[in-house]
DNA sequence: AGAGGCATTGGACAAAAGGGCAGGATGTGC
DNA sequence: GCACATCCTGCCCTTTTGTCCAATGCCTCT
């Protein structure tokens, strides 16, 4: 299978040529796809010197071609992986991992699987037990939100208090009881407690019984 | 590495020596082990006939012998994936898979790999982002909680204001506050919100910044 | 009997939260 | 231009939440 590499940098291409004679590398993603038309590749990208935002954006762009995708972090971190593996990236490591190492992960996500750091994979286990009953995904209608109820949403979701809110968005406490008010009423909830809940997917005690 | 396979039924066993021709079988997991001392070694778990509780546990054992687990399932669940993974085991997959696909999951899994359906890797992941922030398992000390408290905090974990909770209890809403204010101080909380998030292991926005 | 924990409540008060009404400022699409 | 949605804000009001100080009764342990 093609291995491509895709970096900005350019600096580790030397240790990724020892771990897969085959291996090419490219700035972008198109680019590293362009390289290997044919379907069956495996796209490695370099997560260090992108923000967030832009890691997630070229991990997307990565899997809308088809190809599987790992991320490779300089530094490792849970909300990084989870959210890379989220957007259909099957593979997450050090961006200095051996050769060897990115041969078994090779290996791994060309049959299928899924490869993550040990101490990961632990922890995402523990995470999906206590969500398991979730029969339905049943995400609570967050579309009909605009971008700024989401943002207020989002931080009441984490147990943010109005004031915290305004200062983070910079407005005025006003505004975001207005944008709460408007969000109680979209998402059929009657406080912030249960937009809390509702938003972390937690059945509320009316909306139970 | 060793291919063990512990079932019950043995129906399955010509399946299994098809895709690995060191193939071993035995009826229980501590059989299965002593049939190959060897440290690496991948343990394949019949579900099939055997109750959740009971596959559970064989999960465990299995786990606890240091061997890699793979539970296969007759008919595969989401959330008898996410319990045997969180068991410990590295793989799920149908009890009737092909030795062609039973040979990859070997491979994925002897790499460091994690197998399951790919349906449910999907699930896995959206439910996984949710949650990404969490800093820690982070139990509250629920504990410390008297019964009386705990009465009060899980409802308030459910979205039940001081009213619903005083009518419930049949105490006065005066006395629901007074539990409140003991609850917050036990468990560093500072409000009803972040109490209801931390009673569902939601981490809070102000332990995280 | 006395100490201490727990459950209960009251009154008073302060601080959030939430909503009604009214307005302004941007956009976008018809 | 106009309608419409979104965003932002003010004033003022009610409700809810949360705290402080204080008190009573029950129970267990010493």
């Amino acid at each position: 299978m093609e291995q491509l590499f895709v970096t900005s940098s350019g600096q580790l291409r030397q240790r990724w040529m020892q771990a897969f004679a085959d291996a090419r590398a490219a700035l972008r993603v198109a680019d590293a796809v362009s390289l290997a038309p044919r379907d069956p590749r495996i796209l490695w990208l370099d997560a260090s010197g992108l923000d967030r935002t832009a890691c997630l954006e070229r991990v997307r762009e990565a899997v809308a071609t088809g190809s599987r995708v790992v991320l490779m972090s300089a530094v490792p971190g849970e909300a990084e992986a989870f959210e890379a593996l989220n957007q259909g990236a099957v593979g997450y490591c050090h961006v200095e991992a051996a050769p060897s190492q990115l041969r078994e992960i090779a290996l791994v996500v060309e049959h299928g699987g899924l490869w993550m750091l040990p101490e990961l994979v632990q922890r995402l286990m523990g995470l999906s037990l206590r969500v398991v009953p979730t029969p339905a995904p049943a995400h609570p209608q967050l579309d009909t939100l605009t971008s700024r109820e989401l943002m207020v949403a989002g931080r009441v979701a984490r147990g943010a208090s109005n004031q915290e809110i305004a200062e983070a968005l910079d407005i005025s406490e006003r505004t975001v009881k207005a944008h709460l008010s408007s969000i109680f009423d979209k998402l059929g909830v009657r406080d912030r407690v249960q937009l809390a809940l509702a938003m972390n997917n937690i059945p509320t005690y009316t909306s139970v019984n």
